[in-house]
DNA sequence: TTGAAATATTAGCCATGACTAAATATCGCT
DNA sequence: AGCGATATTTAGTCATGGCTAATATTTCAA
């Protein structure tokens, strides 16, 4: 009994490739190359992708040229001058993030996850639930439009509410915002902003700016005293200017 | 910028695989092993591997190689007679069929999955889901000893309850029975025995069973008109006798 | 403008886990 | 006991996606 054993029986196609090749891996590319490029959007580089993933530039290349020769291509990749996702491309990398951000939510809100574990659940979780289970999350969530950490969730037609938040460390001295989100890939960090009293939908002012990029003195809420933020983040944190 | 880029910087190892060897596959083998073997416990064969995973034998004897050869093994295999699994073999193969059945009745009970539908999900999920998740929703669930098919969820330190259910096609005509559970792996099945009234705790009578093994005519709980049932329905559907 | 440093690509290797084809062992039956 | 059918294993191949070492390109500063 050494059968061909066809497991999902088509009509004998020419060939088939027994390892499809979008996987796991391909997600991670696509979605590492879509929140380094940023906006408006830039090329990215083979080295902040390979630092981002945590593996070599080699690997990097060698992948890249696997995407953009994908029919469609995922990539416009362009020799030595870095990438681009191509319309596929983004569409992909969008329902990994919506993906993403949907089981943060869920995690958080329905399993109560503390908010800095979230992150390293879901980035695992994101490549394997089915289109089917983030329709029912998303229902059983009430269809969220924000992650527990302020980041907006792509809609199933991958557009995002147009947003502008800034970096905390833009605002100046006096000035007053709301935080909009933090950055959620650092537990430790998570952590720390909570106790500060730090979340998503908090108004806080900036009374001084220490010296040197030093740190940044803010006041929380109506609360009286501030709390101290290195540069870094500072750089983590966006916040809008309430109505003005 | 091609350094080593130490993603858990270790103390340096003398060998450090990138791919661990215990992943997605090596959980399907123990898993597959696991259900084959049975109770009281046998040796399975690599046929009947192949055939339960859909892949060629000659992979699965590859494959047992491995497992024997691990440290811990997680098999005990005899050329050409088949394998059994160690004891941390199946120490993990109940970890994976607790995640499976814990899975299962978190889609159904939680996000309202229909029952022919959360196998197929549990699939996948079951390799990719922490121990911190496992708690969360076995926590959630209040600790649930059956899934939605009624079998049995291993506790967290691999026991199961005992049970003694035999399948339906062993009744004889006029005896009585509560129906234990229902094998999950066929959704057209599970369709079709909710549409029959069948599912675990139903109590149901066998009136009748026609002649050369062809049907099984079962009357359910008490409703008036029976159900008609072929011989691999009937081995699909496991019983136990009410107090007695 | 030129050459060293930084960045990126190529080439070649490895493990995983599939596959096919060929060889071999076991079993069932006369 | 022995033969053929069936089951199993071996040997060799392939794609994926990592890695290192060597090479090539781009950039930047003197």
């Amino acid at each position: 009994m050494a059968k061909p054993l066809s497991k999902a029986h088509r009509t004998d196609q020419p060939k088939e490739s027994a390892h499809p090749p979008g996987s796991e891996a391909v997600d991670d590319y696509l979605k590492a190359i879509f929140q380094l490029s940023g906006r408006p959007e830039r090329q990215v580089s083979s080295t902040e992708i390979a630092a981002h993933l945590s593996i070599t530039a080699a690997s990097v290349t060698n992948m890249l040229q696997k995407l953009a020769g994908q029919n469609p291509p995922l990539v416009a990749y362009e020799k030595h001058h870095g990438v681009k996702l191509s319309k596929a491309g983004k569409k992909r990398a969008l329902e990994i993030v919506r993906h993403h951000r949907l089981i943060e939510t869920f995690l958080h809100e329905i399993l109560d996850y503390p908010w800095d574990e979230v992150h390293q659940e879901a980035e695992r979780l994101e490549h394997f639930i089915s289109e089917r289970f983030e329709e029912r999350i998303a229902a059983k969530l009430g269809h969220p439009e924000f992650d527990p950490h302020g980041h907006a969730i792509p809609a199933l037609d991958g557009s995002l509410p147009a947003q502008e938040p800034q970096a905390l460390s833009q605002l100046r001295p006096g000035q007053s915002a709301k935080v909009s989100s933090v950055s959620d890939n650092d537990p430790e960090m998570l952590r720390y902003l909570a106790a500060q009293g730090i979340r998503p939908g908090v108004k806080l002012t900036l009374s001084e700016q220490l010296p040197f990029q030093g740190a940044y003195q803010v006041r929380i809420g109506s609360s009286t005293k501030p709390a101290l933020l290195s540069h870094s983040l500072a750089e983590a944190i966006t916040v809008s200017k309430p109505q003005q």
